[in-house]
DNA sequence: TCGAGTAATGCTCAGCGAGAGCATAAGTAG
DNA sequence: CTACTTATGCTCTCGCTGAGCATTACTCGA
């Protein structure tokens, strides 16, 4: 039985995953459970995070656990791996451990300066070769990379399967083509995928952002980071009056000294706001068409 | 390691838990996974339900893992179990096995006809001595079972933590107030809360509601499904807008008899809208205040 | 010191969707 | 034929969302 952790930070704009180097290539943090010295299953996930890349996470919640035959390492015997969402303010790391931008791993799920080229110079192509003649298959790569208007942030794992069956990423055991990101060890990244769409729909229903923040914030800073997650662009003013009516945050008097252009006020998030509120988030621009 | 199933179902306007007799009192169908038969996690589940209550389920997805060194048996190891929600049309059960209605383990969290009396003659009383003078626990009282117009259906397992905490309703290990509903072996009551949470959730986005309707149905017969696990009163015409408008069934031509009134007209489940919306389901209305 | 540039913040407005009610149609039971 | 019941159609209002314009408060260079 093994924990998978994904970690994710945000600086400077970049989302980033934490990733280990194993013999077989990059993976993520992972390793048994201690049943010794792990009262819960989340302390020795956090144990083991800390062990392997020296960062203590400030949030996590577990994901999914994996278990199918094809994970099996022998007979009679099976391999359980539960996966794991982390969040921190990037920290340093041991050796042997490295911060990566999680759309190395996605290209096709940053569209914060509209729909990245690779939809349309390498992945409509290929599905259209792979759904040719076939209804049901023209309609899922409509839905999930069609026009911008029903880009849904959330369906990341949707998007990663069907990328996956048209064969256009590579896992372990299955070669497919290049330029589609980096691959990682067994399904590692197929468990990242997860993890990105879990987190991109939290953040519409509760305040994990702030994890991943410092204790003082600009306005500009809390949407950039919004934005670098969510992987699109957001209108600014909207966003304020989110940020307004949600009370998600309250003004602390203090400005930041900016590069240019006026001072921005700096923010402190309002804990309490997830005993008043019965969902308090960052709502996404819905895809049209329901 | 063992598998725990939420098996749900809904007949006549009632929504049903599948439970088990055992030594110590009612609980959930449960088991441990067999490895050598079962390819996957999903398949054994569908074997352990099929075994121990006679009933096949069409729809499965994981729920949560548990494995709090509280559950350990004994030292050294550590007794992990998978909860799963699991749909299907009510079916006639082997010996043993029971369909429950939902609402007597959490009679709390039927709304349908306004907030259920147990709240202000119970449950109110008990928060407010509970949090007598400490504001935090105050906002979580009121969050919870507060006004009417801030009451979100998704919010089960807050609400039986709450409950929980404030010693309102009893686990295996701790006693606590009678009246609250009935109680299951270990933790298996709030397993049931995080199983009707998370499928009212995805009702709003997935089109599971179908799983546990007959292949053809009116729209009232659909709307009082919806309303049966959401455990709140709908609007009907706004209903039957969202329903159009969702191209989420189509009709038949054929019409129901029914009792008394205009018949109505049947339809069927459009089940390629998956491949054509991002996100497919029953837009339950907003609580206020974000 | 002044003007240009830049970013923060304030305000407005059109369009759509959700919530709620009225009106009509099409059956059944006496 | 009438009263009753349920299904279905339509409308209207309000609030929210998306989008843009306007103003403020800084820095920097001429």
């Amino acid at each position: 039985m093994s924990l998978d952790a994904v970690i994710l930070a945000v600086t400077e704009d970049t989302p980033r995953i934490l990733l280990v180097s194993r013999d077989d290539g990059l993976g993520l943090p992972a390793g048994p459970l201690d049943v010794d010295a792990d009262e819960t299953l989340t302390l020795g996930l956090r144990r083991l995070v800390s062990d392997q890349t020296g960062v203590d996470v400030t949030y996590v919640e577990q994901l999914y656990t994996f278990g199918d035959s094809s994970r099996s390492s022998s007979e009679g015997t099976r391999d359980l791996a539960i996966g794991y969402v982390a969040l921190t303010a990037e920290a340093t790391t041991i050796e042997g451990a490295r911060w990566t931008d999680i759309y190395e791993l996605f290209p096709w799920e940053d569209h914060r300066s509209g729909p990245p080229m690779i939809i349309p110079d390498l992945i409509d192509p290929a599905l259209r070769r792979w759904s040719a003649g076939d209804g049901d298959r023209e309609a899922r790569g409509r839905l999930n990379f069609g026009t911008e208007a029903l880009w849904d942030p959330i369906r990341v794992l949707d998007r990663y399967e069907l990328m996956f069956e048209a064969g256009l990423v590579s896992e372990a055991t299955v070669e497919a083509s290049e330029g589609t990101g980096r691959r990682l060890v067994r399904d590692h990244r197929r468990i990242a995928a997860t993890a990105l769409g879990r987190l991109r729909g939290k953040l519409t229903y509760r305040p994990v952002i702030f994890e991943v923040l410092p204790e003082l914030f600009t306005l500009t800073e809390l949407q950039t980071t919004v934005e670098a997650i969510v992987g699109i662009g957001l209108h600014k003013q909207n966003f304020r009056r989110i940020v307004d009516r949600g009370d998600l945050v309250e003004p602390t008097g203090e400005v930041a000294t900016s590069t240019g252009g006026r001072p921005a006020e700096l923010f402190r998030f309002r804990s309490d706001v997830v005993t008043q509120r019965p969902r308090p988030g960052f709502p996404l621009p819905r895809p049209r068409g329901l």
